[in-house]
RNA sequence: GGGUUUAUAGCUCAGUUGGUUAGAGCGCCACAUUGACAUUGUGGAGGUCAGAGGUUCGAAUCCUCUUAAACCCACCA
């Protein structure tokens, strides 16, 4: 006889059992198929990983995207589902770059500059290496069922080509365009960053008032005042109606008298200062658009190393925040200073990745242009027709809005039409050596942009690399094969467009968009018809975890010490998506507690089953009991399979917990104690439970599949199990006994009864009394009773209860303490009592005319049990 | 400045399209314990669903306002 351990150990488990799925090769689509796991014309359920980045090891972010999209596509393939899971990490450009710059710093003291791009870039690799093959183990020892024969890299050569590809077929349609313009430049870093990237943190700065000419102008930059020769005020300014817009004039400045010209826009705010404002286009956002819209000179002041050039005569060569500080003292000096404000507070620009002062720069950089038009080629998007001519930010929102891509929740639709009504030209370009090189070759005033470098000498390629954006947006569909060498792949035909994509909510507007952008543009279809965003996993306060803090829970930790089904099961039960979530290692615990109590009723199954079988019809129920537990287990097949197939995991979770707990262990395990042998049962029942189970807690059921069942089959490919036929919904019969128990073992907790001591029972069943008839022997037993007789009166001195029309009483012989009874009594009768009085008035209004028929006649039948219920309470008080 | 979210038991959260005397887990209290499981069992206490209006026969759920917290976007010199 085969008998599990006393309790689970997930360690003795879970590597040996990665192993065996591994091995089985069923992680692949092709050999499900291949065995007969899923058929080759099955429904198809694809997607793609989001990659982590090679910047370090998985954070326990990672651990739920990789949890719920395993749950996700072990459900998809044990229904028979043609299911593909594609595995990758990115390179992630600016980070990784960043990081290794950082270390080597640390280290050795030495920059990128010093080792020059090739030797750099191997250090790069080999940290992106490393980083990768940790990432791979933490995301197996997570339980993962990707397709690792299909991993890709997002630097790898396959992608190089797609995005080569991409880009000159971008180039040839106009889409992808090389311009001035402004970008955030940050001077440490010597990169431009993007808009996304840039952090804004409230900083107190002096707040300088100048007279210039005759105007009153205040800045935080007088550094960058030596281009300046306009003055912009709003046009409905009643103060400045006398100037014209372009009308000029002298004025005494830094380094002497300039000619300044009148602008009127209406970015100048006239609420603030004096509402007149010099303009810096070089090195300020805004003031370059204003610059474009009224076509004024743009002169550069600041170099790229964050130092003033030769227009700033005697500071040149000056750093910013010296030269700030020698300007301010000089225009002092010239009586041109009104006043500081010390107190004034603005918003510092600064990279978030390494966090250097953004400095604004008009540069040449690679752009994508979102609003111009192209010709569609080959459309599969409804509402596009081939040949039709659109923009990307159209499509954009077209296809959300025609529902062909659904956001989950909802109501991050706004967010995402947010960006995309506001779309801007999308800055591809990187100074920075990670990354995929721009496909473009210059001589002299030529430009040269090819998927092979020219044929010819003399040209020397871009220097800069592309946004890592640019080949993440291709991540639906350049895994599947995309570009096929010949002919079409046959991955990307069967796979694309993917079925979902999960990820992070914070990341929609950096990547999600990118790759609608991408998708519908080159393959005319949309990336994945679902998009399902997790919210951010936070520590038990709340707060964001980090390393400052020292507040990280890493995932790998926590696995070993509470293994890894628990792990997953508690960063999906309980959360929703779009919410962010809190996680502490209690909660962890109470789910190895689970682990352990789903072992357990598997153990106590195998002791009880005779021959464990694989495929098995369901049984024929022979007690009210059995009939009971098989509406209940086939009312959660149903619901679990919509809950996983409407991504919600948790509800899913949740109700499959309860069913085991609660109604399993709880009641069927304890029931089948007392009616015997059920081995038929018993064996159906542990076998869907665990396939139920599987997709959220994937080692504990293919352990004890293996352990009952044997290692010739894996659960991981057992089909998914089908609700039942001809079972009854109806429960009420065996509510009532549950109830009776229950109500029984109330009475005695309250009345201080021995667990022990065994009572006389007496039961006023009317119609009911088969059905107690029937089920004697479990309130016997489970409420610990001598004997339950079926009378028509129920007996004086015995302490009664009505449970659903049925009365019971039972026999304390004297045990009662009298007073702690009749206040019992008296406190139902308190609550009992305005419950009457509330349904009778509701009763009595317009509810009954307008109200549906069904929901008056349950409140007429609530209202007949309450009455029943008072009435015999009110008897026992006499 | 614009936008979004959250507010339900001590804690973490469910509560699908308005119809429960408002649920779960953890924690707490009492009791039990050689029997699948102390990583356990039984029973219990605990909430005027942030506040104020409104719509409705009926609101935790829909609308308006208020309060508090979090986040996102934006070119404030």
């Amino acid at each position: 006889m085969k008998e599990l351990d006393k309790a689970y150990d997930a360690q003795k488990y879970e590597d040996s059992i990665y192993t065996r799925w591994e091995e089985s090769g069923f992680f692949n689509p092709d050999k499900c198929i291949e065995k007969g796991v899923c058929d080759k014309d099955a429904e198809t359920f694809s997607l793609v990983l989001p990659p982590p980045n090679v910047t370090g090891t998985l954070h326990i972010g990672h651990a739920v995207m990789l949890a719920v999209e395993d749950t996700m596509v072990r459900y998809h393939r044990m229904k028979g589902d043609r299911t593909l899971w594609v595995p990758g990490t990115d390179h992630a450009a600016i980070a990784t770059q960043e990081k290794v710059e950082k270390i080597m710093w640390g280290e050795e003291k030495i920059t990128r500059h010093d080792l020059g791009r090739e030797k750099f870039l191997k250090r790069v690799e080999q940290f992106a290496q490393d980083s990768h093959d940790t990432i791979v183990n933490q995301a197996k020892k997570m339980g993962t069922s990707m397709d690792w024969s299909r991993e890709y890299y997002s630097l790898d050569d396959s992608r190089n080509l797609a995005v080569r590809t991409a880009f000159v077929e971008m180039y040839k349609d106009g889409l992808i365009y090389r311009g001035d313009r402004i970008v955030n430049w940050d001077p440490k870093m010597q990169s431009n960053v993007s808009n996304i990237e840039v952090d804004r943190k409230e900083e107190k700065a002096p707040f300088y008032y100048f007279q210039y000419g005759p105007f009153e102008i205040c800045t935080v930059r007088p550094e960058t005042k030596f281009g300046d020769k306009y003055v912009v005020m709003h046009p409905d300014d009643k103060r400045y109606i006398k100037y014209k817009h372009g009308d000029t004039f002298e004025c005494e400045w830094i380094n002497g008298p300039i000619t300044a010209t009148i602008i009127k826009d209406e970015a100048a705010d006239p609420e603030l200062g004096s509402g007149v404002m010099t303009i810096t286009p070089w090195h300020s956002t805004e003031d370059f658009f204003i610059a474009e819209r009224h076509g004024l000179d743009k002169e550069q002041v600041i170099d790229l190393d964050g130092k003033l050039m030769d227009i700033a005569g005697e500071f040149a060569g000056m750093s910013i925040e010296e030269a700030r500080l020698k300007v301010v003292e000089k225009l002092d000096r010239k009586g041109l200073l009104i006043k500081t404000d010390k107190e004034y507070v603005h918003q510092l620009a600064t990279n978030s990745r390494g966090g250097g002062v953004i400095e604004p720069q008009i540069m040449k950089q690679w752009w994508v242009g979102v609003k111009k038009e192209f010709v569609v080629k080959d459309s599969k998007i409804e509402g596009v027709a081939t040949g039709e001519k659109t923009t990307i930010q159209k499509i954009s929102q077209h296809v959300v809005h025609s529902g062909q891509i659904e956001i989950i929740p909802k109501r991050f639709e706004k967010n995402y039409f947010n960006w995309v009504d506001n779309y801007l030209d999308w800055c591809i370009s990187r100074q920075l050596w990670y990354g995929h090189r721009i496909p473009a070759w210059y001589r002299n005033e030529e430009v040269y942009v090819g998927i092979k470098p020219p044929n010819d000498d003399g040209w020397v390629q871009d220097p800069d690399t592309l946004d890592t954006w640019f080949s993440a947006g291709m991540f639906s569909f350049s895994p599947l094969g995309w570009p096929a060498s010949s002919g079409e792949s046959t991955d990307l035909k069967t796979y694309h467009p993917t079925n979902v994509i999960e990820t992070g909510y914070d990341i929609l507007t950096f990547w999600l968009i990118r790759m609608v952008l991408m998708t519908t543009y080159l393959l005319g279809e949309v990336p994945f018809k679902t998009v399902y965003l997790h919210g951010l996993v936070r520590d038990e306060k709340g707060r964001k975890m980090s390393k400052s803090l020292g507040n990280i829970i890493n995932p790998l930790d926590v696995c070993e010490k509470y293994g890894t089904d628990a792990v997953r099961l508690s960063l999906m039960i309980g959360s929703t998506p779009g919410n962010d979530s809190k996680l502490s290692e209690e909660k962890i615990a109470s789910y190895r507690n689970f682990a352990n109590k789903l072992w357990n009723i598997s153990r106590f199954i195998l002791l009880n089953i005779n021959d464990p079988a694989i495929d098995v019809e369901p049984p024929k129920p022979k007690t009210l009991t059995d009939v009971w537990v098989l509406s209940r287990l086939t009312n959660v097949i149903t619901q679990t399979s919509e809950d996983i197939e409407q991504y919600r995991f948790s509800q899913a979770g949740e109700r499959l917990r309860d069913f085991t707990w609660n109604e399993l262990a709880g009641w069927y395990v304890e029931i089948a104690k007392i009616e015997g042998e059920k081995s038929a049962i018993l064996n159906y029942i542990l076998n869907t439970t665990l396939k139920l189970w599987h997709p959220f807690m994937p080692f504990v059921t293919e352990a004890i599949w293996q352990e009952v069942y044997g290692k010739e089959n894996l659960l991981m490919v057992a089909p998914w199990p089908k609700s039942l036929e001809n079972i009854a919904e109806d429960s009420q019969d065996f509510l009532l006994i549950q109830k009776s128990v229950t109500k029984i073992r109330n009475l005695r907790a309250e009345n201080n009864i021995p667990p022990g001591k065994k009572l006389v029972g007496y039961v006023k069943s009317g119609s009911n009394t088969s059905v107690i008839e029937e089920n004697t022997h479990i309130i016997l037993s489970l409420a610990r009773l001598e004997s339950l007789t079926v009378v028509d009166t129920i007996p004086e001195n015995t302490t009664s209860f009505v449970e659903a029309g049925v009365e019971f009483s039972v026999d304390f012989a004297g045990a009662v303490d009298v007073e702690q009874e009749q206040k019992r009594i008296q406190k139902e009768i308190d609550s009992v009592s305005p419950y009457i009085q509330s349904l009778e008035k509701k009763l009595a209004g317009d509810f009954v005319q307008k109200a549906p028929e069904a929901v008056v006649s349950g409140e007429k039948k609530k209202l007949a049990e309450a009455k029943e219920k008072l009435e015999k309470l009110q008897e026992q008080l006499q």
